[in-house]
RNA sequence: CGGGGAGUAGCUCAGCCUGGUAGAGCACCGGCUUUGGGAGCCGGGGGCCGCAGGUUCAAAUCCUGUCUCCCCGACCA
C-alpha cells in the first residue's frame, strides 16, 4: 500500500479524552475513531489488525475442531425470558422494540440463542458432542465505558459453545478450549496466563480467566513467576488426545486475579522471590455451566436407554476488539506501536527518504514491487514530508520491519534495516532486504 | 448509579472572573527557501464558542435548563 493513497489519519498530538496508552495510540495512528460513548469505528488501519486478530482465533478454534457459524446481534427477548436472564441482566442489556412492538435486545452474549438452535435440531446422544463457535459484535450498555476498545459497550467477541452428553465429555470440550486458548495468545505473541475464576453457583474447578500481563490492567492478579517460562505452543498438539495433563500442567502453579485471591494458599505455595503481584488484562474466559441453560430451554438428548437429559453446556469466549488495545498496552513504547509480527497491520514500512531523487524512487518501487510478490505487507511511505515525520509515524505506526531508503545509501547500493523492538539496524544490499524482510 | 471535571477551528488549548461581535500553536491551501529525526518565511481558507431559553442596547463571557464527553468509585469480555 501507497502511504499517499492511504486513509490513514494520524494525530500529531494526543487526544484530550484518551488516558490509557493503548486509547492514544490507536486514535493517534489513525486505527479508529469515537463515534459515541464506547462505541468505535475501525478505520482501515486498525481494521486490518482486527481482522488478523480475528483470523488467528478463527484458525486456532478450527484446529481445535470447533465449527463457525454466524448468530444475530440482535435478538428476540422471549429466548432470554426462558432462561431468566432478561430480568437479571438488568441495563447492561440494550434492549429494543420493533415496529410490531415485540421485545427484543441487541446481544451481550449467546447462551439462549445457541441453545435454540441446539435443541431445535439435536435429539440424540448419538449426534453428541457438538462444539460450535461465532465471531460477532456483541453490545453491553456499561455504565461507564473507557480505556478506548478495551472497555467499550460495542466488542467484537469470540464465543463457542459446547454440548455434551455429561460431564467427563464437557471437561474434555473445556480442555480443548483450554489449549487452543494458550496457543491462541501465544500466536499474537502475548503471554496469556490462565487463572482461576469464579464459577458462581455452578461450582467446580472449570472456569478461567486468560490474563495477560501489563501494568495498566483493570484487573490485579497474583501468580506463580514460572509461569512467565511455560511454552504454551508444545509441539504437535492432538486434539483427540487426552489434554488432561496439559491442563494440570498449566493449572498446577498459582494464579488468581484480586477476587479469587487467596492470601493464605499464595504465600503456602509461592516461594517469596516467585511470587508476582501485579495487573493484568481479561482477553478469554471459558466456563462450564453444566445445564443451567439446557435445562431451563429443554435442550434435552435421548440416550442409549430411551431416557432423555440435558445437555451439558460450557461456554468460551475471547475479547477479539479488546485483543487489539491488549497488544497495545503489551507492546509498545513512548515512539508507538510495537506490533508482534503476527498481527501488524504492514510487516514492512518503506520510507523513501528523498521522493523527488530518480534513484532513490527507483530502489523504492523495485523493493516495493518485489516485497509485495513475495506476499508482504508493505507500506511505502511515498509522500513529500521531511524525513523526520515519516520516522515519527512509522514508529507511530509500529511495523515490524522498516526499510529506510535515502541517495546516500542508495548510491552505494544500501538500504537500511531496522527491526521496532530496536533489535536490528543495519545497513545491507537491496537483495538482502528483500530476503531478510521475507524470512 | 454516586462523586468530580470539560464542551471555543481537524488536534492541543487561550479568551469567560471584570459582557462590546473570535484568538494562538500544530494541521490544511498557495508561493519561495529548505531537505537523514515532527523545518523557515510570506500569503490564505476554515468556527450557529454543544444545544435551548432568559437577562441586557449588546452574551463565548452572566442566569436557568438540557445534551454530550472525560476522570474516580461501585459493576463487567
Amino acid at each position: 500500500m501507497r502511504l499517499s493513497r492511504y486513509f490513514m489519519p494520524t494525530l500529531r498530538e494526543n487526544p484530550a479524552e484518551a488516558q490509557i496508552v493503548s486509547h492514544r495510540l490507536m486514535l493517534r495512528a489513525g486505527m479508529i475513531r469515537q463515534s459515541s460513548a464506547g462505541i468505535y469505528s475501525w478505520l482501515p488501519l486498525g481494521f486490518r489488525v482486527l481482522k488478523k486478530i480475528e483470523n488467528i482465533v478463527r484458525e486456532e478454534q478450527d484446529a481445535a475442531g470447533c465449527q463457525e457459524l454466524l448468530m444475530p446481534t440482535i435478538q428476540p427477548a422471549d429466548l432470554w425470558r426462558e432462561s431468566g436472564r432478561y430480568d437479571d441482566y438488568g441495563k447492561e442489556m440494550l434492549r429494543i422494540t420493533d415496529r410490531h412492538d415485540r421485545d427484543m435486545l441487541f446481544g451481550p452474549t449467546n447462551e439462549e440463542l445457541i441453545t435454540d438452535i441446539f435443541r431445535n435440531s439435536v435429539k440424540s446422544y448419538r449426534d453428541l458432542p457438538r462444539l460450535l463457535y461465532h465471531i460477532q459484535w456483541k453490545f453491553r450498555d456499561e455504565v461507564r465505558p473507557r480505556f478506548g476498545i478495551m472497555r467499550g459497550r460495542e466488542f467484537l467477541m469470540k464465543d463457542s459453545y459446547s454440548f455434551d452428553l455429561d460431564y467427563e465429555g464437557a471437561r474434555r470440550a473445556y480442555n480443548k478450549m483450554f489449549v487452543a486458548y494458550l496457543r491462541t495468545f501465544a500466536r499474537m505473541g502475548l503471554k496469556a496466563i490462565p487463572m482461576a475464576a469464579d464459577t458462581g453457583p455452578i461450582g467446580g474447578d472449570l472456569s478461567h480467566e486468560f490474563i495477560i500481563l501489563a501494568d495498566t490492567g483493570e484487573s490485579e492478579v497474583f501468580c506463580h513467576a514460572d509461569y512467565l517460562d511455560f511454552d504454551p505452543m508444545m509441539s504437535g498438539v492432538d486434539y483427540e488426545d487426552d489434554l488432561q495433563p496439559v491442563v494440570d500442567e498449566w493449572t498446577r502453579l498459582y494464579a488468581a486475579t484480586d477476587e479469587m485471591h487467596d492470601p493464605v494458599a499464595f504465600a503456602e505455595q509461592v516461594p517469596e522471590d516467585k511470587a508476582l503481584h501485579t495487573r493484568g488484562i481479561e482477553v478469554g474466559h471459558i466456563f462450564y455451566f453444566g445445564a443451567k441453560y439446557s435445562e431451563a430451554m429443554g435442550a434435552t438428548v435421548q440416550q442409549a436407554d430411551g431416557t432423555e437429559v440435558p445437555v451439558e453446556m460450557g461456554s468460551y469466549g475471547i475479547g477479539v476488539s479488546r485483543l487489539v488495545g491488549a497488544i497495545i498496552e503489551a507492546s509498545h513504547d513512548d515512539a508507538g506501536i510495537i506490533w508482534p509480527e503476527a498481527v501488524a497491520p504492514f510487516r514492512v514500512g518503506l520510507i523513501n527518504l528523498k521522493v523527488d531523487d530518480s534513484a532513490t524512487r527507483e530502489t523504492c518501487e523495485r523493493l516495493y514491487a518485489e516485497l509485495s510478490a513475495k506476499g508482504m505487507d508493505v507500506l511505502y511511505d511515498d509522500t513529500d514530508v521531511r524525513a523526520g515525520v515519516k520516522f515519527a509515524t512509522s514508529e507511530l505506526i509500529g511495523t515490524p520491519w522498516q526499510l529506510v531508503v535515502g541517495p546516500r545509501g542508495v548510491a552505494s547500493g544500501l538500504v537500511e534495516l531496522k527491526s521496532r523492538d530496536g533489535d536490528v539496524n543495519e545497513e545491507i544490499s537491496i537483495d538482502a532486504a528483500v530476503t531478510r524482510v521475507s524470512g
